[in-house]
DNA sequence: CTTCCCAGCGCG
DNA sequence: AAAGCGCGCTGGGAAG
């Protein structure tokens, strides 16, 4: 059963489709709901366990969530246009073609005002400004059904362009509905926060920094640091959050640095060096996850921020706000599970290597990926058992390392595995002839920009240097897409699967876990005590599910690291 | 005063 | 130890 949900002047309409994105024949006019009643309508309507079709799942799910009403799977138009817009799979489709999509911002329709989330309590007042609705959306039901129609026609030619596998159409809606589920869990995760105590994270400032200081003073910490620096730099005024001051003060005294970077500043030896780096340190945990950060963002014990699922054109997600997937080490022991839970926190080991391995069918280095340390079965197999230098030469493949060490290894690694090495050598050289490259499941890098393309007509010496400096450029990030990419599409699907295991769990009327976080190959799950081995399970069974997902019963595994923990500091 | 960009550093 | 991919956030500082 697939229902759409779009914006309607008196709330929301409803309309059922075919799959193929046609109204029902049974039932062809959309019904319209009143916002009060939603929420209710939508919750009856799950027992059918529909795909709810709506053009951003951000318009929608969060109030629902907050109307206690979980949904089971659902369609997001807005994602799932995008892909389809611009992946390879498609690309010879009408849909690729036409250029007019759902997707530009000023063209969002407005869910009813009652389905928002409450906005902050500094704003109460907008709640009551303007008119109850804005104009007439613009995504009338008829629009979106036609949307959907012409992503499901899409999708069905995916697999029909020529000397091309016909599977790569089941890939893209793999993909479509990763991505959809990605979006639920982002609003889910949101709606449930990590569990965050308060009281702890305090405890590690007061620790690193000293007492809380008044409002736009350095902690006392920072102040005696900064005391100590100004008479060892022999600068009375100087303020070492500036780059320029600093710079300034550090060549007075003969510390002859070109940026203020750590490492850098690390050659020297000059006694100013060490507490320079502490006072650095420091005052990046003051500014970023301080005081403030623990007053905007963590409320009644959860963070919660927001994921922005398809954030980033990997396929990887971003997040706005409260830098959510950049929670330093230093604070970590603040997030902390409940009384009687436990915090899961499993990652995918070796996630991009282990993607290449699969991706490129390289079966000499799939030998080394059945090691449980897979940069240890490299190095055994072609450096001589030197797991750093394996280490290092393989990144340097993804990353595109030309120089220093990892650049030199290149050969030798290229000798051992040429199926892995040739596979991303080979996304970056289409990427340096300006061609996109894709993921796995069917996610396509965007094409060279305008200017990009101009550069590589140029005429001078000169500009033909830049061009080619800006062509590897290109390659390097196409290189990495691929394999990137791929990652991200096997962390979809795994965030997808183990959603499914815990809703199956709960739906038993077991004592299940809740997903809390998600970090590119990481994901923490809360959870009650006596659910932890089935949550383990989970998330174990839910990686090999994904892998097969992606890449069929090769032999490569995908090993999955779990720690079961009280705080979060104590994984890894 | 606001707006934008950069340097630097946090995460994978 | 480090220079190669993807991000978000902060304070400083220049531009408007």
């Amino acid at each position: 059963m697939y229902l759409l949900l779009a914006a309607h002047a008196d709330g929301a309409a409803l309309q059922e489709l075919t799959a193929d994105g046609a109204p029902d024949p049974a039932n062809p006019e959309p019904r319209v709901v009143s916002a009060g009643e939603l929420a209710g309508v939508v919750r009856g309507l799950e027992k059918w366990r529909p795909r709810w079709i709506w053009h951003r799942t951000q318009d929608w799910y969060p109030a629902l969530l907050g109307a206690g009403v979980e949904l089971e799977r659902s369609y997001d138009l807005t994602l799932c246009g995008a892909i389809l817009a611009h992946s390879e799979f498609t690309a010879h489709t009408a849909y690729a073609l036409s250029a007019e999509k759902l997707t530009q911002d000023d063209e969002l329709p407005q869910p009813p005002r009652a389905l928002q989330p409450p906005p902050p309590p500094a704003e109460q007042g907008v709640l009551f400004d303007a008119p109850a609705l804005g104009p007439a959306p613009r995504h009338s039901p008829g629009d979106l059904r036609a949307e959907y129609a012409a992503q499901q026609e899409a999708l069905r030619q995916a697999g029909m362009a020529t000397g091309t596998d016909a599977n790569r159409r089941q890939r893209l809606q793999l993909l479509l509905a990763a991505e959809s589920a990605g979006a639920m869990i982002a609003a889910e995760m949101q709606h449930t926060g990590v569990p965050w105590r308060e009281e702890l994270h305090e405890q590690i400032l007061a620790d690193y920094l000293g007492p809380r200081p008044p409002l736009g003073h350095r902690p006392a910490k920072l102040e005696a640091l900064t005391t100590e620096l100004r008479q060892l730099l022999n600068s009375p005024s100087l303020n070492p959050d500036s780059p320029q001051e600093l710079m300034r003060a550090l060549h007075r005294n003969g510390i002859e640095v070109k940026t203020t970077r750590q490492w850098e500043l690390k050659e020297s030896t000059h006694p100013a060096i060490e507490p320079l780096l502490a006072y650095k340190k420091l005052a990046r945990l003051h500014a970023a996850n301080g005081w403030t950060w623990l007053d905007a963002w963590v409320q009644n014990g959860r963070f919660q921020p927001e994921y922005v699922v398809g954030g980033v054109v990997s396929g990887r997600w971003a997040s706005r706000g409260g830098g959510a997937l950049q929670i330093p080490r230093q604070i970590r022991g603040a997030v902390h599970a409940d009384p009687g839970h436990k915090l899961i926190v499993a990652d995918a080991s070796q996630l991009e290597p282990r993607v290449l391995v699969a991706l490129a069918r390289d079966s000499k280095m799939a030998e080394a990926a059945r090691d449980k340390d897979l940069y240890a079965g490299i190095a055994a197999q072609g450096f001589g058992g030197d797991r750093a230098k394996a280490k290092v030469a393989l990144l340097g493949a993804i990353y595109g390392a030309t120089t220093g060490e990892s650049g030199r290894l290149m050969p030798q690694l290229a000798r051992t595995y040429p199926r892995a090495v040739g596979y991303v050598e080979q996304a970056a050289r289409e990427g340096e002839a300006g061609k996109t490259v894709t993921s796995r499941l069917g996610r396509s890098s965007p094409p060279p920009s305008d200017r990009w393309l101009q550069s590589q007509q140029s005429a001078t010496a000169e500009e033909q240097r830049r061009a080619d400096s800006l062509a590897r450029s290109r390659g390097r990030f196409t290189r990495n897409f691929v394999v990137q990419g791929s990652a991200a599409d096997w962390a979809a699907c795994w965030l997808a699967e183990l959603r499914r295991r815990l809703r199956a769990m709960r739906a038993d009327g077991t004592n299940a876990g809740e997903l809390v976080f998600f970090l590119h190959d990481e994901v923490m799950v809360h959870c009650p005590d006596g659910a932890v081995e089935d949550c383990i399970r989970a998330i174990e069974d839910a990686a090999t599910a994904a892998k097969e997902l992606l890449f069929g019963p090769i032999p490569v595994e995908f090993p999955v690291g779990v720690a079961v923990v009280d705080s979060y500091d104590k994984a890894k």
